[in-house]
DNA sequence: CTTGTTATGTTGAGCGGTTTACTGCACAAT
DNA sequence: ATTGTGCAGTAAACCGCTCAACATAACAAG
């Protein structure tokens, strides 16, 4: 069996010093001084010691624990774009001193309201969540809770629920007006509608199609289905061309989707982008690597987690009351988009 | 500011028992009557009441979480593979009760010896590493120590480390009888080799081709590549056939490799599987969509990640002192495998 | 009537830390 | 000598829950 497991009481005993000194000590309080702080740690590091976080947790009233909820979608692990948010809050989490607890937002993590519990238990001092989509609505009980949560590249319209998320108002005026531009006027756009992000996309390039100054614009959508997918996105350039072969544009709301109707103008012996332009949306690493190169706006994702988790560190520190940001996008121009041939 | 949180205390005042009486309804115990049960939880359902886990985790000596350590892949979460194995692992802790703790296997993770100090401190109860390859040599602490460690489809060849694991030999036994069996004699292994799991397959691969009783096989192997990637693949086989063009069957440690080598071969006009079979391993969705579809050896990774867990569960409940389970294999033979063409 | 047994609650001693307020003490300023 | 000012370390009151041991009552059996 296992010998006893050492506390802070142990190494008080051993070290000569009393039961606050080390964790004084523990804790580099600068009320300790060098010559202490040595001679604790040596015992420290002698058992190889380390404080019991539970203990730690239940007397200092927080976790340092971080709960991040992923959707549940089957092949979520296989989107880069979680990955990239992921790995951005864990970078910044774990520099911070907290770990993250991770949960996927199935059903039964919604009946169990687990979202709740996690929180109201204080296993996690706060909640970062990716999961989102239009149907969440029983994420409204944090709307003016004293729990700490926050919405990744997402947001509620309507909902006081705190959020950092690229901006996607801004990405759709940067496409459109790049396309418009290029004097395209009959536009295709493959929608995502099942997130608020999605619809706030669509609805902002179809408006800025519309009231285009240099002359307005014949812009068409469909839905490129619930998993953004490539394969979503051949379907749906099937339908933006059998709905309207005049097309000389296409809009994809990521570029998975781009990349899929890219796949079905191939297969079906239209140019890109002397027939047709095609853009996406995400600078998947991908996009560089298609032939040809896609155009897109580029959403830093990694970014928006680092900059989720210093507002969640805000909002747990008491330092902001709420938080509502809109990170920047930026256009990405490679061989997939092209001025509209003259007639 | 918020109301100050309740407590059992709080919940035991109102409801008119003792502390420990809603302790007990809190945790099931059958020493609790009905009646009384019914009492408390209406309290504890009025005031939305959660037990607190670090108070919970520090009487009880459990923290009810799991620690999964997962690769440092930039792409990692774009991997399938790691998908599949969380997800069973998310969905069996989770039905156990058990939390999921995150963590990334950076150099930082590495050098702070965060895996000895997550046990140590009691923030998990148990580790289920799937981040391993051949260089991690320093979990060589998990050694006859009494932190519960685990390897995930993975494992240390003369090292006591407790794994759950595909059996990788017999794959490799499974592939090689499929392939010799349709009567190929010169065939290409792309191998991975920074894993003992691909070393395992390409060392048993190699072996049964020269053995094999209906006569030995020419088997040359290339390394894929540190990613196992679908770009890995397309160069390998580029390789394998500039070293032997009389190659009529392809064999990859993985199916994106596999799936890479026939996007080479098709690009340099050899047919399969007329020309050269090709054959991969895990059998990835994408397996079935390729075309001609991929015949492989199905690894079952979700139920890997099932089965991890359970044994973790057993292990650290004292069920069992250690684990070196190899889960089955199969076969699966779609188009892109042939009976070798007589010439 | 006594004793045993079962069913249901309660008492209270921890679990292993954090943190506030307090104690000395050395040294400088008055 | 008196008072003030830091500095370094300590005592002790929690933090909120678990669980083994004990208490009590009801009822059956001898």
């Amino acid at each position: 069996m296992t010998t006893k497991r050492k506390t802070i009481k142990d190494i008080a005993k051993e070290s000569g010093f009393s039961l606050s000194t080390v964790s004084l000590v523990l804790n580099n309080h600068p009320r300790i001084s060098p010559a202490t702080r040595e001679r604790v740690m040596a015992v420290v590091k002698k058992y190889n010691f380390f404080p019991n976080s539970a203990a730690r947790g239940l007397a200092s009233k927080s976790s340092r624990t971080l709960s991040v909820v992923i959707p549940n979608l089957t092949r979520v692990f296989s989107d880069i774009y979680l990955g990239e948010i992921i790995s951005g809050i864990y970078e910044r989490a774990t520099s911070l001193g907290y770990k993250i607890l991770l949960d996927i937002a199935t059903a039964q993590f919604v009946k169990s309201q687990e979202y709740t519990k996690l929180l109201a238990s204080r296993r996690a001092d706060g909640m970062l969540f990716i999961a989102s989509d239009i149907h969440a609505n029983y994420l409204e009980v944090f709307e003016d809770s004293p729990f700490k949560f926050l919405l990744v590249n997402h947001f509620f319209p309507g909902k006081k629920l705190n959020y950092v998320s690229v901006d996607y108002a801004a990405s759709a005026r940067l496409a459109a007006e790049h396309l418009l531009g290029l004097g395209h006027r009959k536009i295709g756009l493959i929608a995502g509608t099942n997130t608020h992000t999605g619809l706030k996309f669509r609805d902002e390039f179809l408006q800025l199609c519309k009231q285009w100054p240099a002359g307005a614009a014949k812009a068409i959508w469909v839905d490129g289905g619930e998993e953004w997918s490539q394969r979503g996105g051949y379907a749906a350039a099937a339908k933006l061309i059998a709905q309207e072969p005049g097309l000389t544009a296409i809009m994809a709301a990521n570029d998975r989707l781009a990349i899929g109707a890219m796949r079905w103008l191939a297969d079906n012996k239209r140019a890109v982008p002397e027939d047709i332009s095609v853009m996406g949306v995400d600078d998947i690493q991908l996009a560089a690597f298609v032939n040809p190169g896609l155009s897109t706006i580029r959403h830093d994702l990694h970014q928006v987690g680092i900059e989720a988790c210093n507002r969640m560190l805000q909002l747990i520190k008491g330092e902001i009351e709420e938080c509502s940001d809109l990170l920047p996008t930026s256009l990405v121009v490679r061989g997939s988009t092209a001025r509209m041939r003259g007639k």
